[in-house]
DNA sequence: CTGTTAGCGCCTTCAA
DNA sequence: TTGAAGGCGCTAACAG
C-alpha cells in the first residue's frame, strides 16, 4: 500500500503542508475557497487519511482513554463500559477497554501498555492489587478515575454504588415479606474487595436494624468454585435459612446452580434475591428480585470526569461518589 | 508531569540516544555489560516508559490490530472476541474491539479511525452494509479477517459456523425425539445476514430430508422487536408448532420471554431448541439443548490468520472456513 | 491567506 | 562497541 501523507496532497493541491494541516483541522477561517476545493479534491483522489499516530506526536494528545476493568464478566461492568463509550464517543475520543481476569499482574501490564501508549487518561475498575502503581499515578497527577472499588491508601476519585444501601432494601424488603433467616453468599472477600466487603456489612448492621440475629452460618464469602459446597452447608443446617441474598452477579449464578440442584424451590422453599441485574432477571423462573446499580450514570458520570481531568491538569479535590440502588421487585420474594 | 524521553536517560548513563534504543529493544549483543548497567539504572531511576507512539512512526507498526464487531451483545460475539485477546496477548500484539451496534455508519467510522490509528489489520463482523470499504481495503491488500458473516461481494477470508448442519443436526435430534410440528424463528433477515439466512436454510433442506412439510406459518425472521408478535401468530394456529428452533440467542431470550408469558411449558407444550450457547443455558428450568460454536477455536484461528496476513504481506489465496456445531443435549427437548 | 521552520520521541543506517 | 545524522507524518508558531 502507497500510505499516502500530507505532502503527497500538499504537492498534488499546490499548497505547502500546513495549510494542507489547517484544512483538515478545520481552521479555514482565512483560507480561500479555491484553495480549500483544491486540497478537498486532491484528498478524494489520493484518498488520503491522516495518519492520528503522527497527530498525536505532537500534540502529544491521543484523544484515547484506557479502560481497565478487573473482571468483565461481571454484567455491570459491562454496562458501565458501555456508557463509558457512549460518553467518549460524543467527546471525539476513543476507548481502549482491558479485561484484568482478576489478576493484578495483568492489570499492571496494561496499565503500563495503555501508557506507554499515551492514552490521556485512565478508568480502572482496580483489582487492588497495585497499590503501588496507583499511589505513583496518583502522585503524578496523571488523570485517574476508579470505578466500583475504593482503594484506602489512595486519594483517587472513585464512583461506586452506595453498597451499603443495597443491602439494607434487600434486607427490608424481606423482612417485609416476612422472611426472618435470610443468608448471604458472596465470592471471595480474601482480598477486602469494597463492593463485597460493604455489602457484607450492609447485609449485617441491618440483620440488627431488625433486631434480627446474626447467625455465622447464614453468611460466606468464598471463591466461586466453592460457592456450591458453602451453600449445601449453610441449607444442611437443621434449621436452614428461608431466604438467600447474593453479594453479585456470579454469586447469583452459583446460587442458582446449586438450588436447581438440590431441586429447592423459589420462593416457596427459599427466597432469593441478589444485587446487580443480570439479562436473564425476567425470563427466569420465578422472575429474580434484584438491587441494581445505576451502572448507566456512573459510567457516565466516571468518563465526564476523566474527560474533565484530562482537559484541566490541575489537580482538583478528589472524592467518593456513591450512587443510591434501585429494588427491582419481581417474584422469587 | 515531566515525560522522560530517551535522551534524558541517554543523558544520564552517558550514552547516545542510539545506545538506548538498542538497548531497549534487546540488541546488546556488542554492548558492554557496563553501559548496559549504566543505561538500566538510568531508567529505573528516571522511571522512563518508552513511548510506543513514537515507536510507531518509525517503525510504520504499531503491533495493535482492530476488531469491529457488528453486535457485541451475542454471547457468541464476546467469547470469540476473547479468544482473539488471548491470541494477540501472546504474540505480543494490542488489540482494540469497537461495536458497530449493527449500524453500518458506525462500522465505516470505526474502520476508518482503526485505520487512521494505524492499526496493522483488521477482524470484522461484518454488518455487510460497507460493501464499498471491504472492497476497498481488500483491493488495497490491507490485512483483513471476515469472521461470521460472508460478503458475498469481496473475496476476504472468512472464518464461521457451518451453519446449515447447526440447523441440521437440531432438526435431526427434534425428529429423533418425536417432534414433527417444528418451527424456526431467527432475526431480522433483511440485511441477509449469512447465519441467519444459512441457518433458516439449513432448516428447510433437513425438514425435507426428513420428508417433513414446510409450514410457512412455521417460520420467520423479524426484528427482535417483533419476534413475541410472530410467535404469537404461530402458536395461535389451530395446529401450532410442538417444537422451536431459535435461529440466535437474542432470538431465543425472546422466545423465553414469550413463551414465559404464554405460561407453556418446556418441554410438555412445546420443545425448545437454540443456536449459540447462552450463559444462563445450564441453570435455566428446564436447561436448555444448544447448537454451539466452537468460538474459541474460531477466535483463536482468526487472530493467527490475520498476524500471519499482517506478516506476510504477500497475497494468500484468501478462502472460507467452516467450523462444525457440536449438540448439547439437555432437558427442553 | 499561505509558506517556512522547527521539532515531537524514536529508530536505523552508516561511520568511527 | 558506540555515536551522529536523518527522517517517520504531522502540527505550531511565526513570517511574509
Amino acid at each position: 500500500m502507497k500510505a499516502v501523507t500530507m505532502a503527497d496532497v500538499a504537492k498534488k493541491a499546490n499548497v505547502s503542508k500546513s495549510t494542507v494541516s489547517q484544512y483538515i483541522n478545520n481552521r479555514y477561517q482565512y483560507m480561500s475557497s479555491e484553495t480549500k476545493e483544491r486540497i478537498e479534491l486532491a484528498i478524494k483522489e489520493l484518498n488520503y487519511r491522516p495518519n492520528y499516530i503522527a497527530r498525536s506526536l505532537t500534540r502529544k494528545k491521543t484523544s484515547t482513554i484506557g479502560v481497565v476493568v478487573a473482571n468483565i464478566l461481571h454484567t455491570f461492568s459491562t454496562q458501565v463500559i458501555r456508557a463509558i463509550e457512549d460518553a467518549c464517543h460524543t467527546a471525539n475520543v476513543h476507548v481502549i477497554v482491558c479485561n484484568a481476569d482478576d489478576n493484578p499482574k495483568k492489570e499492571r501490564n496494561y496499565i503500563e501498555m495503555l501508557r506507554a501508549k499515551q492514552v490521556d487518561g485512565l478508568i480502572i475498575f482496580p483489582t487492588g492489587g497495585n497499590i503501588d502503581l496507583y499511589k505513583k499515578m496518583d502522585k503524578e497527577a496523571y488523570p485517574l478515575v476508579f470505578v466500583d472499588r475504593i482503594v484506602e491508601e489512595t486519594n483517587v476519585s472513585t464512583i461506586l454504588l452506595d453498597n451499603m444501601k443495597a443491602s439494607e432494601i434487600l434486607v427490608d424488603h424481606l423482612v417485609a415479606n416476612g422472611y426472618k433467616r435470610i443468608a448471604f453468599i458472596t465470592s471471595s472477600l480474601e482480598r477486602r474487595i469494597t463492593p463485597r466487603v460493604e455489602r457484607l456489612e450492609g447485609y449485617k448492621k441491618s440483620l440488627s436494624k431488625h433486631s434480627l440475629p446474626l447467625n455465622d452460618c447464614y453468611y460466606a464469602g468464598v471463591k466461586k468454585e466453592e460457592i456450591g459446597n458453602e451453600l449445601e452447608k449453610m441449607f444442611s443446617h437443621s434449621n436452614p435459612p428461608d431466604s438467600l441474598i447474593c453479594g453479585n452477579d456470579l454469586a447469583l449464578l452459583e446460587a442458582l446452580k446449586f438450588l436447581k440442584e438440590k431441586e429447592l424451590q423459589v420462593p416457596a422453599d427459599v427466597a432469593l434475591v441478589s444485587i446487580d441485574e443480570v439479562p436473564y432477571s425476567e425470563i427466569f423462573d420465578p422472575a429474580l428480585t434484584i438491587a441494581s446499580q445505576p451502572a448507566f450514570e456512573i459510567g457516565k458520570h466516571a468518563a465526564e470526569l476523566l474527560l474533565e481531568k484530562v482537559t484541566n491538569k490541575e489537580k482538583k479535590a478528589n472524592k467518593i461518589i456513591r450512587y443510591s440502588p434501585t429494588l427491582i421487585v419481581r417474584k422469587s420474594t
